[in-house]
DNA sequence: CGCCAGGGCCATA
DNA sequence: TATGGCCATGGC
């Protein structure tokens, strides 16, 4: 997949706040949903701005997401986080991976996915992220690995060196495999990886 | 129409 | 600790 789609310095973001928010926009809904709640925002994709508004204003802007009842509420606590840091990407790396990656699980609405989604992209900590098209590739390609989030994090992060760059690029090449040639398509015509996902949906 | 999308929370057993 | 219901919109 390196080899066909090069290095991507992956996510579609302009800013860390932006990958933080999309992270929590982008739980089980599609990008193009996200991009529209995105887009609503206009120039107020920031810290400042989610912290001012009121709670049903910015299930306004989101609804297009879906689940925007719990995910403003999730927007306000992670910002609510970020705060104490004072919205600065360098004062959050004064703290080690293992820390940062406590704190963001113990904010309501940050799962694993969420967390590692944001350590890597957001703040460039080494942190595998695993989502749903990291366990279909492993099932299609019958790894033996059980379909467990934290197992697959370690198989790939033992697998691999502690590296964010290679992290990012990894779970990048994962996506944009997944989205360009195996999401609906019964054979995956033209995929670089296998050529052949066999139509299964885990 | 029905299915699904780059999850996570919470109640229940 | 393991499962199942729930949250909600838009694309196909």
């Amino acid at each position: 997949m390196l080899a066909h789609y090069g290095q991507l310095d992956w996510w579609p973001a302009d800013t860390p706040y932006e990958v933080m928010a999309g992270a929590v926009l982008t739980q089980n809904t599609s990008w193009t949903n996200v991009e529209k709640a995105i887009k609503n925002f206009g120039e107020d994709l920031t810290p400042e701005y989610v912290e001012a508004v009121t709670l049903d204003e910015l299930c306004e802007i989101i609804r297009p997401c879906g689940f925007f009842s719990r995910k403003a509420g999730y927007l306000k606590s992670l910002t609510s986080w970020y705060k104490r840091y004072d919205y600065s990407v360098s004062k959050v790396k004064e703290r080690t991976l293992e820390e940062t990656r406590r704190e963001l699980l113990d904010i309501k609405g940050v799962g694993a996915e969420t967390a590692d989604s944001i350590l890597l992209y957001a703040f460039s900590y080494p942190s595998f992220v695993v989502d749903a098209y990291t366990k279909r590739l492993l099932h299609r390609l019958d790894i033996d690995v059980e379909l467990d989030y934290d197992v697959i994090k370690a198989y790939f992060e033992n697998a691999l060196p502690p590296d964010a760059g290679l992290y990012n690029n990894y779970h990048a090449l994962i996506v944009i495999n997944a989205k360009e040639h195996c999401k609906k398509t019964p054979i995956c015509e033209g995929c670089p990886l296998s050529g052949d996902c066999k139509g299964q949906n885990i």
